[in-house]
DNA sequence: TGCCAGGAAGCCG
DNA sequence: CGGCTTCATGGC
């Protein structure tokens, strides 16, 4: 499946900081796990990407997946037209990236284990995470052997010590608390997708390990609110460095989480931690 | 060796 | 509320 699109770039998605099995397999060549499966995507072209899967699933999983149906173009032109000569720098620079539907519970175990951690070591942990407690599966196209998020149930019944041996410190108890507030019903994603953003991080931020920063990331990445803001360590350089903190993400009022990534993949471009 | 990483909880004033 | 400390772990 051949997609045609001025911001969609695989790169930079990849490099983005929201999902952390998105990974290069050769030039331009990118392997996915997410949804129980594993597909190759291409960047054929700067405005072209290439997905290794049939229409079908293109239509029920990867369209829905990468947002193709938002179109994120007039906010990079919004953005370089603007005044702020960092937005302007930091939208050209990130053009191709796109905030993607991600499955909620992978979003919120995924954050909660990245608190404190860069981002090598966050991936590192959910490959090891989903290697014991995911299902292993083989790609019939590729041959590639794969092992799937695990599913709430799972996690809910993990033993802290196995957790801890997969390198996961103290956020072992988090990860266990989060995964049975999902079984037991009191995290309901569907109702968190459909509230605001705003009763989203309030009601995530009742669990165990979720802070400002963690519920605003899940609620960005994992339940799609766009205008979610969130501030990590580069974020806050950014917010006191370039702008003496007195960035106002209200200008952006109901898309600032897409600004967000703008700022943070240019951020960490500029300091030389990803090419 | 000390410092940092897409932080949060506990405690203190 | 704001500031300080502690919490595992790996990389530099």
């Amino acid at each position: 499946m051949r997609i045609n699109n001025k911001n969609f770039n695989l790169k930079q998605i990849a490099d983005s900081g929201q999902c952390f099995r998105m990974n290069p397999i050769s030039d331009n060549k990118y392997g996915l796990i997410a949804f129980g499966r594993y597909i190759e995507l291409e960047q054929i072209e700067e405005d072209i990407v290439e997905i290794n899967c049939n229409n079908e699933d293109y239509v029920g999983i990867w369209k829905n997946y990468f947002d193709i149906d938002y179109d994120y173009g007039w906010i990079v032109d919004s953005l370089k037209e603007g005044r702020d000569e960092f937005l302007k720098e930091a939208a050209t620079w990130g053009s191709g990236i796109r905030i993607l539907r991600q499955e909620p519970f992978e979003m919120l175990i995924s954050f909660i284990i990245s608190q404190n951690k860069n981002i090598p070591s966050i991936k590192a942990c959910i490959e090891r995470i989903s290697k014991v407690y995911g299902d292993k599966k083989k790609d019939d196209k590729s041959g590639i052997i794969f092992y799937t998020f695990p599913s709430p149930e799972k996690l809910a019944h993990a033993k802290k010590e196995v957790l801890r041996e997969l390198k996961l410190g103290y956020r072992d108890e988090y990860i266990i608390g989060a995964s049975r507030s999902v079984v037991d019903g009191e995290l309901d994603f569907e109702y968190l997708k459909k509230c605001s953003h705003e009763e989203a991080v309030s009601i995530l931020k009742n669990i165990r390990g979720i802070g400002d920063k963690v519920a605003n990331c899940i609620s960005l990445f994992g339940l799609h609110h766009i205008e979610a803001f969130p501030i990590d360590v580069w974020m806050k350089r950014i917010l006191n460095d370039v702008y003496d903190n007195k960035f106002d993400p209200s200008l952006y009022h109901g898309y600032a989480g897409i600004v967000q990534q703008y700022m943070f993949y240019y951020i960490r471009h500029i300091n030389g931690v990803i090419g």
